[in-house]
RNA sequence: GGGCCCUUAGCUCAAUGGGUAGAGCUGCGGACUUUUAAUCCGUAGGUUCCGGGUUCGAGCCCCGGGGGGCCCA
């Protein structure tokens, strides 16, 4: 099977991009861009995983491919995040540095905001199978490999200029009149929009003294509150000024102490990377953005816009009051603590990158997992249509090799009862986990990592209050008075006959008979006498556990019983149940 | 005001470069002495958002419109 070649999005766009790197004489060269600004989340997390399976695909054809990402580490620090640990307003004194010249959160041992925030993304490629080539653009800018293009944009500025003013004029032509008022939520979205990140928003490097692609840091102050004030194309001599105060003329050839601003940097960037493969976020879509700009600007750098789908973003399904308490968005490392790496990568490689989706941290994670267990039968069985095979495959595994899994699923939702009534024991969980399938019982709990490692912490943090099993600590004298006590006796006790004390055969097998013999012989049958299509029967059985679901949990429902029973231990059963 | 994406069963989505619309979940029915399930089998369910056009043939391509989401101004 991995010797056909797989049939999905993803493989198109290999065809895609093979030939157009094939047709340019040039190695498929595939690009993600992140901007380290704050916490690097699950939508940004598309931002690599696109190019990552793509590449991935162009390897497994055997053909020489990398996959590069570039952090975009010398951006400068537009504001200050909120709801992050370690980090509070006075962060503000930093805005308009680079972001590795950014203090990182208090309590972090990163040497910069970049490189924090970088790190947290880092380990989790790593999980995830990722190979890639990182680049720091404060490592490219500050050490003049750009030197050239930076004195190139310069000599170019007018011709660039002339191509971004199109849409600044456009914008103001069609741009409405505002006739009505804004409403203060209007207001605060227009106030959030304008100073947040947005490329389009983003200064240009148009001045009242004229139009310049390069912005400078401050050697003073080390912010791009800075106005470049002249240049002389011939030395590449620049001048600038600084909202310090600080004015200072620098000699390009040396001066590496700035970068391009954004939507020429970008292109910039196709060209000396000779990248085929950059995807965008759908925010680039209108016009204006930096994705439709560098379609202009690109050759002016004597490259072309790579090929490049608009990805959409990534939502977060139930997100309980602990983490909008705490603030951001799950990353990518969060996603990671309760599901395993194959199941990140299938969220992202069954879905075209235009199609939106959700990654779910609620109990909406059972079902995605029980797909995921289906699908992984249905392959194994030859079964499945193209797409599904090929996302299972592109889950599973890397050009590099399979990715670790674990080698005794049991599904997730069924360990989660187990963790949750068990409370995370593992003797009481393997003894279940056994019983489960006694014609091929789990040989141990670690066969069952690391699936049970994710269970165990998605209990811990994420499942919802209601739905957790809370066994009484003590008896709930109530009820038990208003209870059925000969039930109760015959329960505990058995009834001389055929019905033995409960902790006569305390397994899953003799607490089963036990639970289901008690309606039966109260209502003068065997024990186990087998019974077929007694509604009344039914209707007891039903009663009866209810009952005992109350005295031990205070629900109606909860785990089935005798694995209930099991993970409470007789003592306790005893004292809840009276006696 | 402009742009991009989406619109298929109750829900989430498929449909190898036009060729009789399919899965999973839910629902319903049944089996299993084993719940309100952690099992298995069966089954129902669609005017593919609407209107035109191209074609022998359109869920798919073209035009117009509706609805939803997002971006920009």
């Amino acid at each position: 099977m991995t010797e056909q070649q797989l049939d999905d999005w993803v493989s198109r766009l290999a065809d895609e991009v093979i030939a157009d790197a094939k047709s340019r004489g040039i190695k498929v060269v595939c690009a993600s861009g992140i901007s380290p600004s704050g916490p690097i989340h699950l939508g940004n997390l598309r931002e690599v995983m696109t190019p990552h399976l793509v590449a991935d695909e162009v390897r497994r054809r055997g053909i020489d491919c990398e996959h590069i990402i570039s952090w975009d580490d010398y951006d400068r620090f537009r504001k200050v995040p909120r709801g992050i640990e370690g980090v509070d307003d006075s962060w503000a004194e930093h805005i308009g540095k680079p972001l590795t010249a950014v203090p990182p959160p208090r309590g972090s041992d990163a040497s910069s905001w970049a490189e924090h925030f970088r790190r947290q993304l880092e380990g989790a490629l790593a999980d995830l199978g990722i190979r890639y080539r990182g680049i720091s653009q404060t490592q490219q800018y500050t050490s003049g490999a750009y030197a050239d293009q930076v004195i190139f944009a310069m000599s170019q500025r007018s011709e660039i200029d002339k191509v971004l003013d199109q849409y600044r004029t456009l914008q103001r032509a069609d741009a409405p009149k505002p006739q009505q008022k804004l409403d203060a939520d209007q207001e605060a979205a227009a106030a959030e929009a304008a100073e947040g990140s947005g490329a389009a928003t983003e200064d240009d490097g148009a001045t009242t003294s004229g139009y310049f692609p390069y912005k400078p840091f401050c050697t003073v102050c080390n912010t791009d509150f800075t106005t470049v004030t002249a240049y002389n194309d011939a030395t590449a001599e620049l001048t600038y000024t600084c909202r310090c105060g600080h004015t200072e003329t620098v000699d390009l050839h040396t001066f590496h102490h700035g970068k391009l601003v954004w939507k020429v940097d970008w292109p910039m960037r196709w060209a000396y990377e000779k990248v085929v493969f950059e995807p965008s976020g759908v925010d680039h879509q209108s016009p204006g953005s930096s994705y439709v700009v560098g379609k202009q600007l690109a050759p002016i750098f004597g490259w072309e816009r790579p090929i490049g789908p608009m990805y959409a973003f990534v939502g977060i399904k139930g997100m309980a009051k602990m983490s909008s308490s705490k603030g951001g968005v799950p990353i990518p490392a969060e996603a990671l603590q309760i599901m395993e790496p194959p199941l990140l990568r299938w969220l992202y490689a069954r879905r075209r990158p235009n199609q939106a989706f959700d990654v779910a941290f609620d109990a909406e994670i059972q079902r995605m997992y029980d797909e995921w267990d289906a699908l992984a039968r249905k392959v194994s069985q030859g079964a499945g249509q193209a797409g599904d095979v090929a996302a299972w495959t592109r889950a599973i595994s890397t050009a590099d090799g399979e990715l670790p899994q674990t080698a005794y699923p049991v599904a997730y939702r069924t360990l989660a009862s187990i963790v949750d009534i068990t409370t995370g024991d593992e003797d009481q969980t393997l003894r279940i986990v056994r019983q489960l399938d006694p014609a091929d019982p789990a040989p141990g709990l670690d066969a069952l990592r690391p699936r049970l490692d994710c269970v165990e912490h998605w209990v811990a943090t994420r499942m919802a209050p209601e739905d957790r099993t809370v066994v009484r600590t003590a008896p709930d004298e109530q009820a038990l008075a208003g209870a059925d006590r000969e039930a109760l006796r015959i329960l505990l006790d058995g009834n001389g006959k055929d019905l033995s004390r409960i902790e006569d055969d305390w397994s899953l097998d003799g607490l089963t008979h036990q639970v289901y013999g008690v309606p039966k012989v109260q209502r003068g049958l065997a024990a186990d006498q087998i019974v077929k299509g007694d509604k009344e029967l039914s209707a007891a059985q039903r009663a009866f556990f209810k009952q005992l679901y109350q005295l031990l949990i205070g629900k109606d429902t909860g785990p089935r019983l005798p694995t209930l029973l099991l993970a409470i231990g007789p003592e306790r059963v005893r004292t809840l149940l009276g006696g």
